[in-house]
RNA sequence: GCAGAUGUGGCGGAACUGGCAGACGCACAGGACUUAAAAUCCUGCGGGACUUACCUCCCGUGCCGGUUCGAUUCCGGCCAUCUGCACCA
């Protein structure tokens, strides 16, 4: 008899959906468990095969938890404001409340199919005026809270459509539609404070139970930096800059200064600039760039320098000149910096390509300090013969190996003279021309020949040849070595030095030099490392009220104002006396109108601004006439809660009541995509936050515990798209093989975290399987207990099967599936006891059959009423284990020997086995090595 | 450019905390059943050398080096691929 997935599939869902077995219930007496999934945006494309990945796992583990006794809350809803929507009611004339609700249908009906253990009574809709009402109560609350401001900032701006765009919809700097260039078009936005959580939010971590990566990716993300915001002076003026700078310490190398294109100096000081038209055509060509143009990689640096003013470094007086550049970003920071080109990356490229003077102020550090050391200073040069690729070397043989040329600088002489000379006077080279002097090195060593300790700074060059011109050498007498040129492999192999092969490694890669290392040129900081000449700065700055400690966060205010129809309108009205009002609470929600434009207004204004009926108010303030904001939330507002309302979701009086926020809060469990680590995980939990200070949930975090799931891929390798023709659609995968089949093969393709691309001939297999269990009634005899011939499996597979599912390593639990049904064939016999233990442990994976199977069993309550099978440790151990027996690492013998041996038997069963027997004829033991259960290793020689 | 991740047979992958590399599945090959095919069941399956065969030996977890009795696992340096990004001073 096969098996018919299809009726048996339907009668389980229907029974689950029309009994609402997994319906929750609040019930005190019960340890609760709440389990989240990121709720999908219902697409017109309808389900992804990327969405039940993340669904089954914590549908299995749901449904363990369940079988384990715990009051489980497993929810689903749909987050349905959105562009897609809005754009295709612009293209179709539908509105996109139609198509939402057409959408919404469709994925309900293709997640019912696939026997998610959800509560079907608590669906939330994002889009339901129930719900939105308090999206907008959240968001009067965080007004009212000092927590909403607008501000002017910039949005894309399409030259071609006159409207804003999304970052998504700007392709390559020009719109996505039209192919018009887009600029960027200041406008008054709504912005919420996150920035204030911004410490909490790092700190809070701490609480919780996130993958390492994830806490990573938000620390990186918030991006605190310890440093200090520093005061310049502009000469001849009252006007000040003030940079925000991690190191403060490297002061007296700062050479020049650069503000950000928007930056207020130079408008402040334009009758003094003598290049304003420059500046005025370098400030409109910035302004044409997105921030994702100014970062593209590999951009060249560009600027102008700022003609007519100077600054003047605070520590050392110095007039410098200051230049404006968009590689200096207005948002973060003070939007001003000082630049450090020795020691900053950028500012070295930026000094390189304007010919700005570097000066260093930290070298690294070689070798080992030793009392008693002679001060000098010295060089080394590395000459390159670019027709022969090769350096020019000096080997000493076995009194000091190979080298490049070095020396000490005498007086009155420059590093440069003084290695020109020396590779004149050691290699007879004359005709060398200089392409770099390289960053100063502080290195300490011993010299044989003179038996004494040096502390030296050595300048590095890096010359050319240009000819190989060559007179006598001139060497003193002890200078015994051969003049060799070598090629790079040589250089890399035979330079142990770490003086010279620094040097060298600083002429391969030239650049900033921005390790820790001891402090040069920086008069009173001379000498100290990197931290403890930070915190010295610091204290003169502070003393000398030229600048403050800062600490500053990459993070920046959440743009909270969006100009589009498909969103929930924003509870604001504007009054010429009052300022920005909110509506009265009592008034939510305020429901989106009902319009049949929704193309966007002219000059990037929402659709909503045409509707002057809609837009017309009073002030709730005053009760004058006032007008209704009209850009709308962004999609990110709706996802910020919605895991509340899911512990509550009919309540009108409240987001959700006490009772319920306090039973089920937080969340345990939230299993979402690593692209939502950023944004939706830091947005919600900011909002949780708030939503805790004003005393509305119980908990500072609103998830303990957050995994991710990786993304699936098509067959070939790449992401699913309709143009690469490589999507697979869900409803032809259950058609085939049923739902079963599908939820364990998207447990089986690999590592639950990880990408993986979808295979067609791997599913098959999984079906396979299944069809396996399935003619097991085939053999199936009775029995109340294990049989002894499969009593150790059955207690390794549960336990193996119950911790791999709380450690998501589900691929390895279908594996284990796979082996037992395996070992049930070889005897051709399964008893009753076994079989069903067996149906249990598949069960969460494979819902339908097993609760089928189980029936067909005679059982008279379903797997889901049983409680989850237990073992015993001790019969998970062998009595007997094979022990693998290495000779010097290397597998020769294996033997069986007793679980738990020591180390005495052991030794006697290996030296009576005939292999190691014949492998230690005529060696010498040199060594045994017995790690208990693992190894035997034996050292011969 | 920065950050994060990944790299193991023909393919997806397994290997607990440094201890027998390749579990499980796919593909492939052979066999059983069948008039035949499909399905099903059983067996084999990293590469190479040697061999009639049993065996045995060598190589092998992206590359180079290190630590160790022993490294897919730890350390240093590289390379490649993927993902994200806000040049973060």
């Amino acid at each position: 008899m096969s098996y018919d997935f299809t009726k048996v599939e339907k009668k389980w869902q229907n029974k689950w959906y029309t009994e609402g077995t997994f319906n929750a219930k609040i019930d005190h007496s019960k340890e609760k468990w709440y389990g989240l999934i990121e709720f999908p945006y219902p697409s017109g494309q309808g389900l992804h095969v990327g969405h039940p990945r993340s669904y089954t796992a914590l549908d299995i583990i749901a449904r363990k938890k369940r079988m384990e006794g715990l009051n489980v809350l497993y929810p689903i809803g749909f987050d349905a404001f959105g562009l897609p929507a809005e754009n295709y009611a612009i293209k179709n004339h539908v509105h996109p409340k139609i198509t939402t609700e057409k959408n919404i249908a469709h994925f309900t009906e293709q997640l019912k199919a696939l026997g998610f253990s959800f509560d079907w009574s608590r669906v939330v809709d994002t889009t339901d005026p129930n719900y939105y009402k308090w999206t907008q109560w959240i968001f009067i609350q965080l007004f009212k809270h000092g927590l909403a401001y607008k501000t002017t900032m910039p949005i894309n701006f399409c030259t071609g459509c006159k409207v804003g765009l999304a970052n998504e919809e700007v392709v390559n700097g020009v719109c996505e539609r039209c192919g018009s260039p887009v600029v960027q078009k200041e406008k008054s936005q709504w912005m919420l404070k996150i920035t204030e959580y911004a410490q909490r939010l790092i700190d809070d971590l701490d609480e919780v139970d996130y993958l390492e990566k994830i806490k990573i990716q938000q620390k990186n993300w918030i991006g605190r930096s310890e440093g200090a915001e520093v005061t310049f002076k502009i000469a001849d003026s009252n006007e000040e800059l003030v940079v925000y700078t991690t190191r403060p310490d490297t002061l007296f190398g700062a050479t020049y200064m650069v503000v950000a294109p928007e930056h207020p100096l130079m408008k402040n000081l334009e009758n003094k600039i003598t290049n304003m038209d420059e500046i005025k055509e370098y400030q409109k060509q910035a302004s044409l760039k997105s921030d994702f143009e100014r970062a593209e990689l590999n951009k060249e640096k560009t600027g102008v320098e700022i003609k007519g003013i100077k600054a003047i470094n605070p520590l050392t007086g110095t007039e410098i000149p200051v230049w404006v550049s968009d590689y200096v970003l207005i948002t973060y920071g003070t939007g001003a910096i000082m630049a450090v080109p020795a020691h900053d990356d950028r500012d070295w490229e930026f000094a390189k390509k304007f010919n700005i003077p570097i000066i260093q102020v930290l070298e690294e550090v070689t070798g080992t300090p030793h009392e008693g050391e002679t001060k000098k200073n010295s060089i080394v040069a590395i000459v390159y013969d670019e027709k022969n690729k090769k350096y020019l070397t000096i080997n000493w043989g076995n009194k000091g190996g190979r080298l490049f040329i070095g020396g000490t600088i005498k007086e009155n002489e420059t590093p440069l003279e003084c290695a020109i000379r020396e590779v004149k006077e050691e290699t007879g080279y004359t005709n060398i021309q200089l392409v770099s002097t390289l960053p100063k090195i502080n290195h300490h060593y011993y010299a044989y020949n003179k038996d004494k300790y040096f502390n030296i700074e050595s300048t590095g060059f890096l010359f050319k040849l240009v000819d190989d011109t060559q007179i006598k050498q001139n060497l003193d007498e002890d200078e015994d070595f051969k003049v060799e040129w070598v090629n790079e492999n040589t250089i890399i192999n035979d330079i142990k030095d770490e003086l010279h092969s620094k040097t060298y490694e600083y002429a391969m890669n030239p650049g900033a030099m921005t390790g820790d290392g001891t402090h040069i040129n920086s008069e009173w900081l001379n000498d100290l490392n990197k931290e403890d000449a930070i915190n010295k700065t610091i204290k003169y700055l502070e003393e000398n009220k030229i600048g403050t400690k800062k600490i500053n966060y990459k993070l920046r205010d959440w743009v909270f104002s969006r100009q589009r129809y498909w969103g929930e309108p924003i509870p604001m009205v504007y009054c010429e006396e009052c300022g920005w009002v909110p509506i009265p609470e009592e008034e939510l929600p305020l429901v989106l109108p009902e319009i049949k434009d929704y193309e966007p207004g002219e000059n990037g204004e929402s659709p909503l601004s045409k509707h002057t009926e809609w837009i017309n108010t009073t002030c709730p303030h005053c009760g004058k006439p006032a007008k209704r904001e009209t850009d709308t939330m962004p999609q990110w507002a709706g996802s910020s809660w919605y895991f509340l309302r899911y512990m509550d979701p009919h309540n009108s009086d409240a987001l959700a009541s006490k009772e319920a926020l306090e039973y089920w809060g937080p969340v345990d469990w939230y299993n979402g995509g690593m692209e939502h680590t950023t944004l939706h995980l830091l947005y919600s939990r900011f909002w949780h936050k708030f939503l805790y200070d004003i005393g509305v949930v119980p908990t500072k975090e609103p998830y303990k515990k957050r995994t991710s799931h990786g993304m699936i891929l098509g067959s070939n390798g790449e992401k699913m798209s309709k143009s690469k023709g490589n999507v697979i659609n869900p409803d032809d995968i259950i058609n085939e093989f049923g739902a079963d089949t599908f939820r364990v093969y998207e447990m089986f393709m690999g590592p639950f975290d990880q990408t993986a691309p979808w295979s067609m001939e791997s599913i098959r297999g999984c079906g396979k399987f299944l069809d396996r269990v399935w003619n097991m009634q085939e053999f199936l005899v009775n029995g109340d207990s294990y049989s002894p011939e499969f009593e150790k499996m059955m207690h390794k597979a549960i336990k193996k099967v119950s911790s791999d599912i709380e450690e998501m390593k589900f691929n390895t639990s279908v594996a284990t599936f796979m082996s037992m049904v395996n070992e049930f064939y070889k005897l051709k016999r399964i008893n009753k006891a076994e079989f069903k233990t067996f149906l249990q442990l598949l069960n969460p994976f494979a819902p339908h059959m097993t609760e089928e199977l189980n029936e067909l069993m005679g059982s008279t309550k379903t797997i889901a009423e049983t409680p989850w099978p237990t073992y015993d440790e001790e019969k998970t151990i062998d009595d007997e284990i094979e022990l693998p027996v290495q000779f010097n690492g290397k597998l020769k013998a294996t033997v069986k020997i007793p679980m738990d041996a020591d180390e005495a038997t052991a030794k006697e069963v290996v030296h009576s086995n005939s292999t190691v027997l014949s492998l230690l004829d005529g060696k010498n033991i040199v060594k045994e090595i017995y790690v208990k259960n693992k190894i035997y290793n034996i050292v011969v020689r």
